[in-house]
RNA sequence: CGGGGCGUAGCGCAGUGGCAGCGCGCCUGUUUUGGGAACAGGAGGUCGGCGGUUCAAAUCCGCCCGCCCCGACCA
């Protein structure tokens, strides 16, 4: 590909809108446009790096036993409803109506429409198990679209689905695609973690998410330096610190004048936050409920989501709080009535905490769980933080930005029995199949790579996902044997099956070589006058510093020898 | 949905009531060619939209729309 003739051109400046560096090198490149918020057109460079990412995709799903489909976009809004999930989504389901007036939806993904594809299609435990997937775009009408292809409302998603006829098969598709999911992401020269993650409102046992290291990330994980443990903030289960145990004292009323607040309160009684308990309140499907932690932790809204087996949850507002005769600021678990009490269970770690007295101004000394109060539910609803404990060897937990590129997660019989997904065992008993999915978002994936792989001048692509393998770039296009030569290298180099993108613009050595560096492709060629006045021409990789002299006649060596050991 | 910011040429921005501007990019010509060249000439604008105030509005007021960031939300 000439650039000349190749469609898009770099900028100099970077968009106002785009902040995250993915972002800014991918308008900058001209991979990308922003047609609405969250909605992109994919031009040639970045649709050429996507279909390299698919390639590797459908390979190695393949490997792993996948068969490839395409489901429709639209579906009629009774199969959502079928399985609840018109409502779960909600206002995030993008919904629309045909001429007949009838619903229809933009679908954010395929489970429904999978399941109710294989259910036809089976009958029999000799029919178990499959792998289908299919990559296709995806709808969601997400509150707040951000940081270019990062979190977009229009996207396309490998999503593949597993069908076995129990959980034993389906623990051995999930493996499968696991290792399906670390080939595809170390093949497209990329690092990432798999962590433990939470499995949602379908529930669901395992459930995996593949995290890409970056700043920019949106996702906090709780990784352990010293054994494989990593987990979602969302679903992470660290050990927390333990006060020393003390002699119960007596219970002691305070005065603590316009001490609202855990801070406030440890400074004027001369303590810790691990000696007082706080109180929250929230709404959970419409209840208000009263949650008492410790004051040294966060209260981990999934974990008390799942624990209360609630699906709306939030911060109760103020009125909410005065209706219950609840004291803000003042609130304490002992003596509530009428309320459902909620506790994390490192209420019961520590001794002759500080709570509040339920009057303004006042805290209560030396309270203790089960001497003085105890609770409805009690569980672990804790945030853990960085510097607690790893569940798994005791090591300590650390806290890692990342991005989820991948998601893998074991449905169970969720989708299987709402939709009648069923087959005949060998004994002639009807069973739900049990399901699986696994999903990569290709578009995130590319900026995730760019976000993980750039310096200060722009992209350095792994080559297995470069757009191009090699940029020829000719400088002195003024003088013609130059641009001859140059020209017979390019012919030479497509011939030999070389991706070469060729700089054959009349442009200053300066904008070619800024504008190579920008985008990034792995193997630089770059011929001159005085390259080609000793026959030679220069060879430098992106990610090294220096770059060396050849003979024209060694080209192809040294690129094949380049392509063969970086893979 | 709450909080904050922004909207003026393709991009980056200046312009607080009186002729719509600057830099980059773009077009033409001449020169130039190893790290974002020089000169000369040129094209390009419903100042996000609607309404109001005013002799006069990019500028002041009101409403609306869009975009970005933080949070909420997010299979």
């Amino acid at each position: 590909m000439k650039t000349s003739f190749l469609f898009g051109k770099t900028t100099r400046e970077t968009p106002s809108e785009a902040q995250i560096r993915s972002h800014q090198l991918m308008v900058r490149t001209s991979m990308i446009q922003s047609v609405a918020s969250g909605i992109y057109s994919y031009m040639p460079l970045a649709l050429r790096s996507m279909q390299k990412i698919e390639h590797i995709i459908r390979e190695e799903i393949g490997n792993a036993g996948g068969q490839e489909v395409l489901l429709p976009t639209l579906h009629p809004v009774e199969l959502w409803e079928s399985t609840g999930r018109s409502e779960a989504f909600g206002d995030n389901l993008f919904r629309t109506k045909d001429r007949r007036n009838r619903g229809l939806v933009l679908a954010p993904t395929h489970e429904e429409v999978m399941t109710n594809l294989v259910k036809f299609n089976i009958s029999s435990y000799r029919d178990l198990p499959i792998i289908l997937y299919q990559i296709q775009t995806k709808f969601r009408d997400e509150p707040r679209p951000r940081a270019g292809l990062m979190r977009v409302r229009e996207f396309d998603m490998k999503d593949a689905y597993s069908f076995d006829i129990n959980s034993e098969g389906l623990d051995v598709s999930y493996q499968k695609m696991k290792q399906a999911y670390k080939n595809i992401f170390s093949r497209c020269g990329l690092s990432t973690i798999p962590v433990e993650a939470d499995s949602g409102a379908i529930g669901g046992k395992d459930s995996q998410e593949f995290i890409l290291p970056a700043e920019s990330g949106e996702d906090l994980v709780l990784s352990c330096p010293n054994c494989e443990y990593a987990a979602n903030v969302e679903r992470a289960e660290g050990t927390i610190p333990s006060p020393p145990t003390q002699d119960q004292l007596p219970i002691k009323e305070v005065a603590t004048p316009n001490q609202k607040t855990i801070p406030g309160l440890c400074k004027f009684l001369n303590i810790e936050p691990i000696n007082t308990l706080k109180a929250l309140f929230y709404t959970a499907d419409g209840e208000i409920v009263f949650v008492v932690t410790r004051g040294d932790l966060e209260v981990n809204e999934i974990k008390l989501k799942n624990l209360l087996k609630v699906s709306d949850l939030r911060l109760a507002n103020n009125t909410e709080v005065e209706n219950k005769g609840l004291i803000a600021g003042s609130a304490g678990p002992m003596g509530i009535k009428n309320i459902k009490l909620v506790g994390d269970s490192s209420i019961t770690k520590g001794s002759n905490f500080v709570i509040g007295a339920n009057k303004h101004d006042f805290h209560l000394l030396n309270v203790n769980y089960e001497r003085d109060f105890v609770v409805d539910i009690l569980g672990d609803i804790t945030k853990t933080e960085e510097g607690h404990g790893c569940p798994s060897c005791g090591g300590t937990l650390k806290e890692i930005r990342g991005i989820e590129v991948g998601h893998i997660f074991k449905l169970g019989t969720f989708f299987s029995e709402a939709l009648g997904c069923l087959y005949l065992n060998d004994k002639g008993e009807q069973l739900p199949v049990h399901m699986g999915c696994y999903g990569i978002g290709v578009g995130r994936l590319l900026a995730a790579a760019i976000e993980q792989n750039h310096d200060d001048k722009g992209i350095i692509f792994p080559i297995s996902i470069a757009p191009f393998h090699i940029h020829l770039v000719s400088l002195n296009t003024e003088k013609e044997e130059v641009v001859h030569q140059s020209n017979a290298l390019y012919k030479d180099l497509t011939q030999t099956g070389y991706q070469v993108l060729y700089d054959d613009r009349a442009e200053s050595p300066g904008v070619k070589l800024n504008d190579a560096d920008l985008l990034g492709l792995p193997i630089r060629i770059i011929t001159s006058n005085r390259n080609f006045n000793n026959d030679c021409a220069e060879v430098k990789l992106r990610n090294e510093k220096d770059s060396k002299i050849i003979p024209i006649k060694d080209i192809s060596a040294t690129i094949e020898n380049i392509l063969q050991t970086t893979g």
